[in-house]
RNA sequence: GUCCCCGUAGCUCAGAUGGAUAGAGCGACUGCCUCCUAAGCAGUAGGCCCCAGGUUCGAGUCCUGGCGGGGACGCCA
């Protein structure tokens, strides 16, 4: 597109000038008096050239004669170069949106080489809680954001099925069992209090009965793990669909076990002559490779810490193929990242393996009060009765908005609320209007079709509020570029809202009551579709922007009351 | 004590490899529906970008040192 030319234009210049190629930037003023586009080339090679930079523009201007499509340019302020575009240029942007469709924001970064983000990684000891809904939000936009670059994306939840923290909530099932049958028995301190534990027991008595009863050893146990694991995960499982996220793998950490990768793990670690014996432990030299301190691998007591199958889990996704992986996890888990990844460069993965997007905690406020309204989890609230009360849609959009590493505060007065101050139905609410202009038109007998749009004359499309709107529509493709480069989808969330205000702004200006004769649904047939297709454009470019985050695009908006 | 993240309008937060007059939403105030959905728009008010140095043509952005908040520092996960 025109960008690409003027980029290349410049580019050419540089050369031709002797400063080699630079590095600028080539975006769009605030002020629009300072241009359609401008670019800072002229400062930043100031000073490599020795020469002033308002000098060097001159030069430059000098040659980046008869680009096509750039009325003029202009040197401006301390040596920017300011691009005017002739409106037809402006208009152009709208047939490119309009060829490109659905895949307009598209580009092929990625050539498809295969990446693998894991996110959630629950494990299955309660119901998902809003860190998850975070976590869930995050990577999957994070996957969309890649596929849309040109990636192949393969998304995992990893569990541990076995373990400490299962053998707690087996104890707890098993207590909660006892207890429901009558007994006097109290669930352990460091066991899980919440009341699905008690669920979970009573559905256990309900299909096995008293079986357990009189059985305190490791086979009733065992009976109550499995189910307990089977039971939550399927729980978490409906959980995460009612939130509009599927994965392609569920890789247990039982299955690290039953295929041997931990032990080979440690011979392998062995190998490498890093690792020593102390305290009755064997510990890994992960400070050789920046770790603030060695790591211990097996404890004393002859177990894994949680350490060893995270190195093997790792491996695994390297040997499965995966050399780029994303994790995606909350930052409390931050003092792993350099222990795991010490880990597998002692067995020579690349040093900056796997790559981490680290997230700050949720905390929901309700009339500026923190709130905690779960039922059953008892410490914390779970993803589900957030999703049942303000609905996916505006649940992961608020997850979205947001910097991962920066603390969240859902405002759950702002996610109730109906109106366009709520940033997910004033995006979604001015796609719909859009789609209602296309409606009407057909409702009045208009031809409104692709061709139509494709072949209107779209230089008739002269008026500030409307050439506006086209660049902004022109930035997308680098917006999602950008956005997928960074892993931050709250760029794109962003892009949205301030793109719903500009449409909901043009739209206004444009309406019969205020402005007749820039009215969209105009008489005359050229001028007409020349703006059907700028609202066309720009419902291609709203349409597409959530479905990158995983939000509807409605064709329509229905309030509840 | 060490490491990581954060500090921008009254509140919640954006600010791409350093660029022109620092932005949005909420809240406050003032206007605008006979007409394509007012779930809207236009406008006003509101800022020592935590502090102090440094780097340079130029710093909210980069460097150093403080201050304040959060997290992590286990043979827990």
């Amino acid at each position: 597109m025109l960008t690409e030319r003027i980029s290349e234009a410049l580019r050419e210049a540089t050369v031709a000038l002797g400063a080699g190629s630079a590095r600028f930037r080539l975006d769009r003023p605030r002020d629009t008096s300072h241009g359609d586009l401008a670019t800072n080339v002229a400062m930043a090679l100031a000073g490599r050239l020795g020469r002033p930079p308002r000098e060097i523009a001159g030069d430059l201007k000098a040659r980046l004669t008869g680009i096509e499509g750039v009325e003029r340019i202009e040197i401006a302020g301390p040596g920017f170069l300011n691009f005017f575009l002739e409106a037809g240029a402006v208009g152009g942007t709208v047939q490119a949106i309009l060829g490109r469709g659905v895949r307009y924001g598209r580009n092929e970064d990625g050539g498809g080489q295969r990446v693998m983000v894991e996110f959630v990684s629950a494990n299955p000891t309660g119901p998902l809680h809003l860190g998850h809904g975070r976590q869930a939000a995050l990577g999957d936009a994070i996957a969309s954001l890649l596929e849309w670059s040109g990636w192949t994306v393969h998304r995992e939840f990893y569990f541990n099925d076995a373990g400490g923290q299962i053998r707690r909530l087996s104890v707890s099932v098993r207590a909660r069992y006892l207890q429901l049958l009558g007994h006097d028995v109290a669930v352990p301190e460091d066991g899980y209090q919440g009341e699905y534990v008690s669920e979970i027991a009573a559905a256990l008595i309900e299909k096995d009965g008293r079986r357990y009863e009189d059985d305190d050893g490791d086979i009733a146990l065992e009976a109550m793990r499995r189910y307990a694991v089977a039971l939550l995960r399927s729980e978490q499982e409906r959980d995460l669909a009612a939130f509009n996220v599927r994965f392609d793998e569920y890789y247990p950490e039982t299955r690290l076990y039953s295929e041997g990768l931990v032990s080979s793990t440690i011979s392998k670690l062995r190998e490498t002559g890093l690792t020593y014996r102390e305290d009755g432990a064997l510990w890994l030299r992960t400070s050789a490779f920046g770790d603030q301190k060695d790591r211990v691998m097996v404890k004393s007591d002859g177990s894994p810490t949680y350490f060893l199958p995270d190195v093997a889990y790792h491996m695994t996704k390297w040997e499965r193929g995966f050399h780029d992986v994303i994790n995606v996890q909350g930052s409390d888990h931050h003092s792993t990242v350099d222990r795991v990844r010490a880990g597998l460069q002692a067995l020579d993965r690349p040093s900056g393996y796997p790559e981490y997007v680290l997230h700050q905690m949720v905390t929901v406020e309700h009339g500026g009060e923190e709130v905690r309204f779960s039922k059953r989890a008892g410490s914390y609230t779970t993803l589900a009765d957030l999703v049942a009360e303000v609905g996916a849609d505006v649940a992961r959009y608020f997850f979205l908005m947001r910097r991962p590493e920066a603390h969240l505060t859902f405002d759950l007065d702002l996610a109730l609320d109906q109106s366009d101050r709520n940033p997910v139905y004033k995006v979604q609410y001015a796609h719909a209007r859009l789609c209602r202009l296309f409606k009407l038109a057909d409702e009045r007998g208009w031809v409104a079709d692709h061709d139509t749009l494709m072949n209107a004359d779209t230089s008739l499309l002269t008026d500030p509020s409307e050439r506006e709107v086209v660049k902004q529509l022109a930035e997308f493709p680098a917006l999602l570029r950008r956005a997928a480069a960074g892993r931050a989808p709250h760029l794109v969330c962003d892009y949205l809202e301030k793109t719903a205000g500009m449409v909901n702004s043009w739209y206004q200006t444009s309406h019969p009551t205020r402005n007749p004769e820039l009215s969209t649904l105009v008489e005359d047939p050229g001028l007409r579709a020349a703006r059907l297709g700028l609202a066309g454009a720009a419902r291609i470019v709203l349409d597409n922007g959530l479905t990158v985050l995983g939000l509807a695009a409605p064709e329509r908006m229905v309030r509840d009351d």
